[in-house]
RNA sequence: AGGCGCGUAGCUCAGUUGGUUAGAGCGCACGACUGAUAAUCGUGAGGUCGGCAGUUCAAAUCUGCCCGUGCCUACCA
């Protein structure tokens, strides 16, 4: 008996079936290497017009997690895409090198070998800040190139850089030359323990035990009649603050009362006919607390009425003489405290706004950068603002301050690094105005704004966040009192104050940093910068450094703009959701600033990674996918998928089994190309090639649905729109192609004579189908793609990244086929259920032992004419009888035996024959035997 | 506590201006094939569209409240 399976033309390829990813992306890695991958493309894409999405710097500190690997893949994807199209798109990764937590990890260091800081000289402290960020970025540059992202890794930008270093401080010039950067103070946040300002963002909340206090202030100058001798009462959780109050302020609406103590309990610090003012509400609260018994109502008043009346600082016999102002303040509530807020306009924000802002109190420096109050103050000179409450208190009670002391656990700002309590206090700054004040009319604010109002958003309610915020900011207080960053290159006069505006100034201070690094600030003469015009006796020099949200906030001024292979401003700007507060933010401040519009022309953001069940991920749920194990255990392949196959504007997640499923349609994707490998083997377009006019009417719909495809991926390239792109890619090798084409077209591959038409057109179907599939799934799949493509054109110099989307021909669009022929898999869809049901009865096997009988409607019927209903069925026979009304399909078993080698059953091939042929498997043998 | 989002089958997602029994793919179950074979094909079971209350002839879709959840702020005397 013959073996026919060695006439059958099987589909043959090297690409195998399983990826192996883990081991052959590393593979297809050193290939783009030898290829020069990255360079080869710019200077191929030379005078193509450009796509800048410019990198936001993640900052140098550690190794991915699985949000970095979010990041840049879905940058990577649209550069990649946007390449396909035929741009330009240049990506030119970065980070974010300067600031406080690499700061933070050097001093750590330090502590650990028992040195301290501030020995260390400055120059040498930068160096290895210097050296710690140069470390992680070579370790996170080479795990984001093992995602797959191709850019310029051999010249990165950094903000480290001297150029760049010197271009951040040629934008402050800027900010100071326009008038816009000016000096002044505000309460920050600052450690006593660090002895510097923080950031609210290195600022964590935990519980905290405070001696709290509640203080008496008499009433000097009342609007209310009848309340002479009485005290207002304040309650506040840091006695500290008491030498650096300045007012009271109570709530307009609410209701208070004047009490006339009638009696205490035996600790009380209050007296029998004490008269207290308090908020009703707290009344009971109050008494519990500070033991007072009972007392009667001598007067009652709403916050309103008390607005305006002067009380005295309980320490007023002590030396505090000054005059405190009771203020109406909106935020006063009854939850807590007495119903009158303390207000030390140095130690609060609130207080600032209130007391210094809106009222014009001057604020006063009552504590020095180590905690401790000043030694002129009396009374509490000398103390520490965390250490020393409890004898505040003591001293406050003994000289008839208070009226209660008590103690209170609550969730209280504590530095990030050094766990220790952190307080406000005020401090000289330098600040970038938003320019409500600006005399010119058009500040920087209404400039950002209208900025955002020609910035495209991805997703669209972007720009409402970033609107608001911009809308609500404060002035942008650009000091750190930190040593790792560019300083404010500034010198202001020591009697006036006035920062000195010399653009020659500002010029050396440039250069200088340009070619030795911002160091030089640090460690040169400051005559040096002021030139011989200036006195450098006359003049501070600033030591504060630029908020590292400056910096990276300039990186179109020193990268977008700096380098001749991008542009400015970028077509996009791409991160996370929590930039819209971040670099988003600065990065538009600073550039409206200087140059008046915004440094992107679109903003897209993603949302953020969460476990499977939408929780957030921690070390202590143990719930943490990291992407070094995903790319070990599945490859970067996988993780690329995951992402677009998530909608990324929203939160994602991640998980085991979410990972399985992308392996699953991983395996889908490679499946149909390894089958269109295989199935075109050899495949020469010049010889066996048709035109689509000589094709079957099956093969001219695959062409149709290809030009359908076409549209919509390059449609959504543009809107950045993958998430769709994937889901039609595998709906189409799942639907149309492995279920539905392929399957029928299987005799006809394997079985027809090779110079057949119907396998020609196949085959040439199958050729443009391949060529469209992965060049749509590069981007996507950069890997299994180019893997692809190497199987496929076996070029060792040429990768599928040079090239553009395929572009199926305009002609082969064909809409009345694609509905015809979803009519007709309406069809096929009833019979192959109606052949389920016979399978089920054991009456036939696999299809091709089935006959059907199909009776229709005219209308159905006339679809399938000149078409072969049983191959579309993959049955041996079929009868299509055009009738009316419902369709009803017969099934039976085909008669006669089976083809040996095309396994179709033949009335003319004796059954339990297992070695006859039918006629046209004849031929072909014949045939094929003759060559 | 405030601002901006999100909540549709086990998983990832579609659901256009409110309009017939809410869709797809994966997974799952069952079956077929053994010439895409750690593949491939078929059939099927899965959803009170987060909850409640409204508007409407009609709501996954509009409104309000609530619950859960994410980012960003504020967590204060």
């Amino acid at each position: 008996m013959m073996d026919y399976k060695q006439t059958v033309f099987l589909p043959k390829t090297e690409f195998p079936m399983r990826g192996g990813l883990p081991k052959k992306e590393p593979e297809i890695m050193a290939h783009w290497e030898k290829l020069d991958l990255y360079k080869k493309l710019r200077a191929e894409r030379k005078d193509a017009p450009k796509f800048v999405l410019h990198d936001g710097p993640p900052y140098a500190n550690g190794q991915l997690h699985i949000g970095h690997a979010l990041n840049k893949i879905l940058k990577d994807v649209i550069n990649r895409s946007q390449s396909m199209l035929g741009k330009n798109a240049n990506y030119v990764p970065g980070w974010d090198c300067h600031g406080l937590p690499i700061e933070w990890k050097i001093e750590e260091q330090y502590r650990k070998k028992g040195k301290d800081k501030d020995e260390v000289p400055i120059a040498e402290f930068r160096q290895e800040c210097r050296d710690f960020a140069a470390h992680w970025l070579d370790v996170q540059s080479q795990e984001f190139q093992r995602l797959g992202i191709l850019g310029d890794w051999e010249n990165p930008y950094t903000t480290m850089k001297f150029e760049a270093e010197s271009i951040i401080a040629a934008e402050m010039g800027k900010f100071l030359m326009n008038g816009s950067l000016y000096r002044g103070s505000k309460p920050v946040m600052w450690s006593p323990v660090e002895k510097t300002a923080l950031a609210e963002a290195e600022v964590e909340y935990a519980d905290h035990k405070s001696v709290t206090i509640f203080a008496r202030f008499a009433l000097k100058n009342s609007p209310i009649e009848g309340l002479e001798g009485a005290h207002l009462i304040i309650w506040t959780t840091t006695p500290w603050t008491m030498p650096g109050n300045r007012a009271m302020a109570c709530g307009a609406d609410i209701e208070y009362s004047a009490l006339k103590i009638t009696e205490t309990g035996e600790d009380a610090l209050a007296k029998v006919g004490d008269i207290i003012c308090l908020a009703d509400a707290l009344q009971a609260d109050v008494f519990a607390q500070t033991g007072i018994v009972s007392a009667d109502i001598v007067k009652r008043f709403k916050g309103a009425e008390m607005a305006g009346a002067i009380a005295a600082h309980p320490m007023a016999a002590e030396g505090y003489t000054y005059e405190v102002p009771v203020l109406l303040a909106d935020y006063v509530t009854t939850d807590q405290g007495t119903g009158f807020v303390h207000i030390a306009p140095g130690h609060g924000p609130e207080d600032f706004e209130l007391a210094h802002l809106k009222h014009g109190i001057e604020v006063p420096d009552t504590v020095g950068e180590d905690g401790v109050i000043a030694e002129h103050l009396p009374l509490f000179g000398g103390m520490h603002v965390l250490r020393d409450n409890a004898r505040i208190a003591e001293i406050m009670a003994e000289k008839g301050g208070l009226i209660g002391i008590g103690q209170l656990t609550h969730s209280y700002p504590h530095s990030w690094r050094s766990h220790a309590p952190v307080i406000y206090r005020n401090a000289a700054q330098w600040f970038v105005s938003m320019g409500d004040k600006d005399s010119q009319g058009k500040g920087l604010r209404d400039t950002a704004l209208a900025a955002l109002n020609v910035t495209d958003f991805y997703p669209a309610s972007g720009q409402n966040r970033l609107t608001a915020m911009i809308a609500n900011r404060p002035d942008w207080c650009l000091s750190r009192q930190r040593a790792w960053g560019v300083p404010i290159p500034v010198f202001y006069h020591k009697k006036t104050g006035e920062p000195l505006r010399d653009q020659a100034v500002v010029d050396r201070i440039v250069a200088a940093f340009a070619k030795d690094g911002c160091d030089v600030w640090f460690t040169k003469p400051a005559s040096e910068f002021l030139g011989s015009e200036y006195d450098e006796k006359d003049y501070v020099q600033v030591k504060d450094i630029a908020d590292v949200w400056f910096d990276s906030g300039s990186t179109h001024a020193f990268v977008l703009e700096a380098r001749d292979d991008l542009q400015s401003p970028a077509d996009l700007y791409l991160e996370g959701s929590d930039q819209h507060r971040g670099w988003f933010h600065s990065s538009l401040l600073e550039s409206c600033g200087t140059r008046g519009h915004a440094p992107y022309k679109g903003v897209l953001t993603h949302g953020f990674v969460l476990d499977e069940q939408g929780r957030k991920m921690s070390k202590s749920l143990g719930n943490v996918i990291a992407p070094q194990k995903v790319i070990e255990q599945n490859g970067a392949d996988i993780l690329r998928l995951w992402v677009v196959s998530s909608d990324y504007y929203d939160d994602l997640r991640i998980g085991p089994e979410i990972i399985k499923r992308q392996s699953d349609h991983y395996r889908r994707i490679r499946n149909t190309l390894r089958y269109l490998l295989g199935a075109g083997a050899g495949f020469d377009a010049a010889q066996e090639g048709l035109a689509p006019q000589e094709m079957p009417e099956l093969e001219r719909w695959v062409l149709h649905r290809l030009t359908e495809l076409d549209k919509v991926v390059r449609q959504k390239t543009e809107s950045y729109d993958f998430h769709a792109i994937f889901t039609q890619i595998h709906d189409f090798c799942n639907g149309d192609l492995s279920a539905f084409y392929f399957d029928i077209r299987k005799d006809t591959l394997y079985c027809d004579s090779p110079a057949s038409i119907e396998r020609r057109a196949c085959r040439t179907v199958m050729d443009e189908v391949l060529q469209c599939l992965i060049s749509w799934v590069a981007p996507i799949l950069c890997f299994t793609a180019d893997e692809a493509w190497m199987a496929y054109r076996g070029d060792e110099n040429d990768s599928i990244h040079l090239h553009e989307y395929a572009a199926p021909a305009k002609a082969w669009q064909n809409p009345e086929l694609g509905q015809k022929w979803a009519a007709i898999r309406a069809l096929r869809s009833q019979i192959t259920t109606a052949l389920e049901a016979a399978r089920n009865d054991g009456l036939i096997g696999g299809s091709l032992s089935a006959d059907i009988r199909v009776q229709t409607s005219a209308e159905t019927a006339a679809l399938l004419e000149g078409l072969d209903l049983a191959s579309l069925c993959i049955t041996s026979s079929a009868e299509l009888i055009a009738g009316t009304g419902e369709t009803k399909i017969e099934v039976r078993r085909a008669d006669g035996g089976k083809c040996a080698r095309c396994w179709k059953q033949f009335s003319e091939i004796p059954e339990d024959n297992d070695s006859d042929i039918c006629t046209r498997c004849q031929t072909v043998v014949t045939e094929q035997g003759a060559v």
